[in-house]
DNA sequence: AAGTGGTCTAGACCACTCA
DNA sequence: GAGTGGTCTAGACCACTTG
């Protein structure tokens, strides 16, 4: 019989215990995870209960379930397809290259500590990269990470500053994003780096995403020209 | 025993079994609808199956279930609130007031049957409706709807023409929908009608809302300011 | 206390995949 | 044919709401 550590029900506490092996690696991106029946016996519960766990951790986007041959843990890059919301006129996700400009660690500022539910005196790490489509550079974006979730970020010295990437690397699995929309018009830096004139209108991407426990991973402020593509939202 | 008419398993037919029991106005906005033994026990199937199609309703925001009290059915402002992404900087709903400013019925253009899922020849109602927030005029939008899908929209001169209230009017449940945001200059119509300088920037939203079924419902185009305002978009 | 949805179990059978 | 997830059942018990 399994034993109540708390008063959440049990296929929360299975769900965070399995998303637990898939974060601490002991299950890696791609690899099959034990079937339900073995899982339920391993953990002293009924399948049913072990299934209900496991369609929530594929709702949440961290493992995928096939009829007939098993229970995979998502690839990072199926995660990064989830936050890429450029889209090409004919509706097709837009192909996109993102480079680092900058890398910086300083104390959090008033907007970082609210956005990233810090305190006063915490550290982050300022990362600035540059997107560009088809070889053109369309968007800048700072982005700001709590220092505490990702220790040691400028020494590791990471391939990639893509968050999906950082994540990986600190096997911190992703959840959820809300991202503010707004309009603007194009900040001296953008002006350069994306070689646009003075004053010229931009669409301003302001999104926090979290970590699958729900403490804030990332705040990207971000200024874009859409080059014909755009920016897809579902709602429902 | 259940027959099973079709291939789709039991708990999706009952879904859309007990969806159009809602859509037909057997059960109106506000009611309970029966508790899931005697639903159950009408349908011939076990307790399990009828709550998880319960379960899959509440995820379409169709229903709201309630421990120890009921299954509810939506009403269509929850439904209106779904749609509403405009947010006052601290983050909380910015409340619109929406005004029509004209309805024409008319043979579809190529764009509205691509983006309606119609056939050359089908006829669409046309709507210009205006919003505002605090009595200011911020967004002027041309949506089109399927003339099959709302007969004599005009003639029944509905008190709103809010996609969400029409849908109401003839008993039809919504469900997805995915919206192109881009970033352009005002048209002439916008310029006049929210009292903006030739040429001003503008976020331009073209949206289409299906029903429940999946059938292209409203295809709305847009031209906006915010006014402080923002738009909220979620993944995940 | 009665009634509702929420959790959990145990087990049967089905549908799909692959060797 | 063996192994996987997907569906469905029947029933016990829990948690919450209301009279």
């Amino acid at each position: 019989m399994p034993e109540r550590f708390s008063i959440q029900p049990l296929y929360l506490q299975l769900r965070d215990a399995l998303a637990e092996r898939i974060a601490s690696g002991e299950w890696k991106s791609g690899d099959i995870i034990p079937n339900e029946v073995d899982l339920a016996r391993e953990l002293g519960v009924s399948q049913g209960t072990v299934r209900r766990s496991l369609d929530l951790l594929e709702s949440e986007h961290v493992v995928t379930r096939r009829q007939g041959r098993g229970t995979f843990v998502n690839d990072p890059d199926s995660q990064a397809y989830r936050f890429n919301n450029f889209r090409l006129a004919n509706g097709a996700a837009a192909p996109t290259d993102a480079s680092t400009l900058d890398i910086v660690m300083a104390e959090a500022s008033d907007s970082e500590c609210a956005r990233l539910q810090l305190i006063t005196g915490d550290q982050v790490y300022r990362i600035s990269r540059i997107r560009s489509h088809l070889g053109r550079a369309f968007m800048i974006e700072g982005a700001s990470l709590p220092a505490a979730l990702f220790p040691q970020l400028v020494e590791r010295a990471l391939q990639s500053h893509r968050l999906v990437e950082i994540a990986q690397a600190y096997s911190l699995l992703l959840g959820n994003a809300e991202e503010r929309i707004l309009i603007g018009t194009c900040s001296p830096l953008a002006a350069e780096a994306l070689n646009l004139a003075q004053g010229r209108p931009v669409l301003i991407l302001d999104r926090v995403i979290k970590t699958r426990n729900g403490r804030p991973a990332e705040w990207r402020r971000a200024e874009c020209v859409l080059n014909g593509m755009h920016y897809k939202a579902h709602f429902g």
